[in-house]
RNA sequence: GGAGAGGUGGCCGAGUGGUCGAAGGCGCUUGCCUGCUAAGCAAGUGUGGGGGUUACCCCACCGAGGGUUCGAAUCCCUCCCUCUCCGCCA
């Protein structure tokens, strides 16, 4: 959510960043009539209020002095000021909702060191960390790779669930477990967060505080007897768990990892990623999440892409951390950092973690606030980051680790989780 | 699904139609004091919104939304949530 003061006082912070972000501009004028005409309602139901109030002590006081004659003629007065209340405030409410739609379209404000760019050919690489696997043999795809050793099964998926679901068995099942597990233990033993356990169905409100709602709910499951929604990321439970909440900034920053299943419908993406199993509609993700103060959410974007990256240097995966730019940011972030796998299928780079900084986007939304040391509230910032995506690392692994007789070599931190050296 | 109880400020908790934005306690801030961080004493301390050049003024908020009323934390309705018991169930 933006901050409509900041938007009546300085629209041209937002005007700037929605061109930034290659978007229409059209809204924040539309919003700033809207409110101004809002604004002139609300201090004439302010004023007549303020003269219901003062009619309202004088009956009081009229009836305490037993003059029922005054106290009548009171609250004839004071019946019509009522009445006029009441019509304007129907008016004003209108315009508060149409002031809400807008507003919950307009998408947060880019940071300053966000490159300005049109679309992510403009995103910008960071570093790099270890080289691509050059192979003496034509390595598989894991489309190929998995169904051959029996593993994966796309067709069985297909006739349960429809397109996008994988059925995985033996090795590769434990090794998604195995994944899991990996993750959690580097994160919470390692990296200094806190485990958390949480659901996976949430309701409509938990999607509107973390941003999700209402201008993506095509993206989202719902279930329409309960309007539940299935999360499509374990951020969403992560970020509401504190909702609505005063901490104190001695408890700040707070580090959450979770691991959750992630439900995502893919509009819009028909054509991407058809083949493996890179785009599901259910894919496991161990979750990162930082409620920290203004100050040092920068600096803590750094440390949460660094744990997130240390991941694949354990795995020895190599991999790029690149910046979006401005017109590939999405709509809750201020600045995010992907990073990207190396994967021989795509013979590309690929996505498997995005590290984003809402700043006070989400924050706002969900009314999380801090006491400072100025013993005022602020809003807190919250990250969010992939600590990584389960399904793309499990890919990761079996394509870059495969040997020419189509063997999986273990990674060696797994070795311990999966109890074998290769598979099979 | 059925029956009951309840949701008040950072926290606990009182308050059943007018002077309640809300007693009291805890916490917090500041000052004083005591040979130490403890105790004690005093004062201050909610949030959001609108307006004004400052001092400041006004409005709203006691789970949410409606209603009754001149006036609602307090009465009525709907919804949400929490708890207890019963039923069902992994």
């Amino acid at each position: 959510m933006i901050d409509i003061k900041l938007l009546r006082q300085n629209p041209e912070i937002f005007i700037e960043a929605l061109k930034k972000r290659n978007a229409s501009t059209e809204l924040v004028d539309e919003i700033l009539k809207i409110d101004a005409e809002w604004r002139k309602l609300t201090t004439e139901i302010n004023n007549l209020k303020a003269e219901r109030n003062n009619l309202s002590k004088l009956v009081a006081k009229a009836k305490a002095e037993k003059d029922e004659e005054k106290a009548k003629e009171l609250i004839e007065r004071s019946k019509k000021i009522g009445e006029e209340i009441k019509k304007i405030e129907e008016k004003q409410k209108e315009l508060e909702e149409k002031i809400m739609e807008i507003a919950l379209n307009i998408p947060n404000i880019p940071a300053d060191d966000v490159p300005v760019g049109k679309d992510e050919t403009e995103n910008v690489e960071i570093r790099r960390w270890g080289e691509p696997k050059k192979f003496d043999f034509e390595p598989k795809a894991h489309w190929d790779l998995g169904p051959d050793l029996g593993l994966l099964d796309f067709e069985r998926a297909a006739k349960l669930s429809g397109s996008r679901f994988t059925v995985m068995y033996g090795y590769f099942a434990r090794l998604e477990r195995a994944l899991i597990q990996f993750m959690l233990d580097v994160h919470t033993k390692e990296h200094g967060y806190t485990e958390v356990w949480v659901p996976q169905l949430v309701k409509r409100e938990a999607m509107l505080w973390t941003g999700k709602l209402p201008k993506f709910e095509e993206d989202a499951y719902n279930t329409t007897q309960d309007d539940m929604f299935l999360i499509p990321t374990a951020e969403v439970p992560l970020v509401a768990l504190h909702a609505q909440e005063i901490l104190s900034e001695k408890e700040l920053p707070k580090k959450y990892t979770a691991y959750s299943a992630c439900f995502r419908r893919e509009a819009g993406s028909y054509g991407k990623d058809v083949r493996g199993m890179i785009r599901q509609h259910q894919f496991d993700k161990v979750e990162l999440v930082w409620i920290t103060t203004p100050e040092r959410s920068s600096e803590d974007l750094e440390q949460l892409t660094r744990d997130a990256e240390r991941i694949l240097q354990l795995l020895e995966l190599p991999y790029r951390v690149i910046t979006l730019c401005t017109g590939d940011l999405g709509f809750t972030a201020a600045k995010t950092y992907d990073i990207e796998v190396w994967l021989p299928s795509y013979n590309a780079y690929k996505e498997i973690s995005s590290c984003s900084n809402t700043t006070d986007f989400q924050t706002r939304r969900s009314n999380i606030r801090f006491r400072g040391k100025d013993n005022k509230l602020h809003f807190a910032h919250a990250l969010n980051g992939s600590g990584l995506a389960v399904g793309r690392t499990l890919v990761a692994i079996i394509e870059n680790y495969q040997n020419p007789d189509g063997s999986i070599t273990i990674p060696k931190v797994l070795v311990p989780y999966m109890g074998i050296e290769r598979i099979p």
